[in-house]
DNA sequence: GATGAATGAGATTTCATTCAT
DNA sequence: TATGAATGAAATCTCATTCAT
């Protein structure tokens, strides 16, 4: 028992760090740059044992994405502790996931590398299927979020959670999303409007989401 | 000059069989997939050819994402003819963008491609900068609109209309591509919650962006 | 001595349980294309325990090839009892050959692919140590027979035995290694020739081995 | 015309280059052991470019076989100058072979790997239709001799000279090959008998074969 | 301009063999 | 003895890119 207890241990460990060689790597020259010889390199290991552990460099990609999936999830279940409404709870996850990518911008990057392939693609492999898992999981905090707040009345009633979950869910991921790949060029280059920090576009899209979700007259007739 | 000229043309026109070849292999099978010796097999031309007319293989593939920014945009362009308020227009961006992506999924697709892709990677390349003028063309259309709702009070007033532009086009385009790449898979695994068509999704989408631009006593503080 | 004894006869007996599992797995795919890991999964061991059993992958191989030798033995064993002429014993052995041939015809192959090796690349392991015992003495059999057939006049006085062991094994191998590889297509392409069926083409060579070998006037000068 | 054209013999000498390259290194140490690296750097090309010209390195093997056969079948060809009766014609094929064997015996050691290979494994390699071709080329050399002799009455007339050739053929084979991988040892180990040099034991051989094919009285009912 | 052969790097994969436990 | 993780070398294959003609 304790034998292949340790052993298995051992084995998780030594993922780990190929993990963490990967990671490294990963986050200092993106995906394509990496080379699975460097990666062996790292880890100290040779190229043929990275494949004990991982089908390809796609897996092993998966696996730093499916980390940065579980801090993030973790993120939220940390801000979900105390008493809370449904919308604060909505909120509250929101502004974990800015977080997410403000403290761990390497991590929001791998997760949405995930995030816009399509599912055939990673179902098959382990690491892809872990994020599939992690990635629901995310998405049904979200959801139930919104449930409780219909619930609890401080979401408008003709919301449907899981609808809302999907829509929140994308709306925040594109708006980081173009947040990293183009604030430098949008902080610069205001021709024709004068370009607010990236601070503000994050305030003021909160606030476009706190709007929408408010029980009010505006109500979908 | 009219020799010039017409070299000019000849040249252009070389170009974009090129890049029709291209664009039906990226299409059908996806970037990484998709080889040069194919692409110049499929235009009749050597690998080496290719070579003469694009920096690279990005670069080509850049000029299909900039084909897809240019039919968005007149579809854009197309849909704001007519009287409308501001925030009818942003609306009729908001569906045009949305029959975009219906209508040329495979096109949405390479935008989404370059737009996730940080600025630093596709400026200096042909094909990338295009994308880049399009895509500020784009952004443009959305902010004018908005900034014209202000103006007609269609739209609250303290809205930024730049700030506003860049968190719409994220989250239209994040919940686009979200819809593109694990809609599947949402219409089928409704364990937790009822998940909606496709359609209801983006319905409420856009009742959600219109609620929050409309003028009312939620005003921000 | 009985606790050793014990010990040698388990190891005997572990030793062919992995012979089984790599002889059927050798039969079905061939040398090349079985691996290592098949064979410890289908012996329920581990890859590394093999080793203990044998010196390497050739080894293993080889001792199924003895086998195929040790029944090719005894299949000639059996046709020699009863009262024959020399030459009737060689006819005899060769015919238990072409049954072994056809019986066996992955053992036959076994023990080609040791055949066609040379001496240097097995003497030094076990499993080519023991080919090379059996191989010998089937070439033994083979001369005395021979050597029987000179001494009561059924063979032409002129032969030597050893000589004539050497050209009769290496022929039936040869014309048996062509039927098997080849046979398929020699009996479908009859451009030229109408080819013959495997029986009757050995039934030829049976016929010329006798022609050969029976005294008559057409002794060598 | 001129440009294809030398642009084709550019590529037929390049090709021959790499053979040169990979046949000295099999010849020295064997297929087994020869890496295509090993290859690519002899032949002063990269790996890449071997893949340009052969499929894998059994292709490039089975050319090397394929040389081998056509020396073979030149030197079978020039043999055949000259007046000559079918079973003269028989006779100087083999003696042919046999100095194919002695001169040429990494040659004829590439030819038999080849020919130990069930069909199957090497139609649809470049190399392999090649060696196919020219082993039916020679087949059908010794087939048309024996069809002569049996038309001009030097052989025997009952044969039939596509089964005679199968047969002559493996066996001529089977006994080289013999010579060819256990030689050195018979020569030694002369326990039971004395063994013969090589030289008399293929000066044997073909006695055997000349006896079986010549008319006379032993003819099968 | 156009060609396509050549490159060189790297992904992927496989495996026999070794070794620490 | 037995294990199975690790190794390291190699085969295979693919490709974007370059370059001599």
């Amino acid at each position: 028992m304790t034998i292949s207890d340790r052993k298995e241990r051992e084995k998780e460990k030594r993922r780990n760090d190929i993990v963490d060689a990967a990671e490294a790597l990963f986050f200092s020259k993106g995906y394509e740059a990496v080379t699975l010889d460097e990666i062996a390199d790292k880890a100290e290991l040779s190229k043929g044992t990275l494949y004990l552990y991982f089908k390809n460099k796609l897996d092993l990609y998966f696996f730093v994405a499916g980390r940065g999936l579980q801090i993030m999830i973790d993120m939220f279940q940390e801000t979900l502790t105390g008493e809370k409404t449904g919308l604060q709870k909505v909120r509250a996850i929101g502004e974990a996931y800015h977080r997410f990518f403000t403290q761990h911008g390497h991590y929001f990057q791998t997760v949405n590398f995930w995030d816009s392939r399509e599912i055939d693609s990673y179902l098959g492999i382990p690491g892809g299927e872990t994020c599939h898992q992690l990635g629901n999981q995310a998405l049904g905090m979200v959801a139930r979020a919104v449930a409780e707040g219909v619930a609890d009345g401080s979401i408008r009633p003709d919301i449907d959670p899981a609808k809302a979950a999907v829509v929140l869910w994308g709306q925040a991921t594109g708006v980081f999303q173009l947040l990293q790949t183009k604030v430098e060029h949008f902080l610069q280059c205001h021709d024709d409007f004068p370009f607010a920090s990236v601070e503000e576009i994050v305030a003021f899209f909160f606030d476009m989401i706190e709007r929408s979700l408010l029980p009010g007259p505006g109500g979908k007739a």
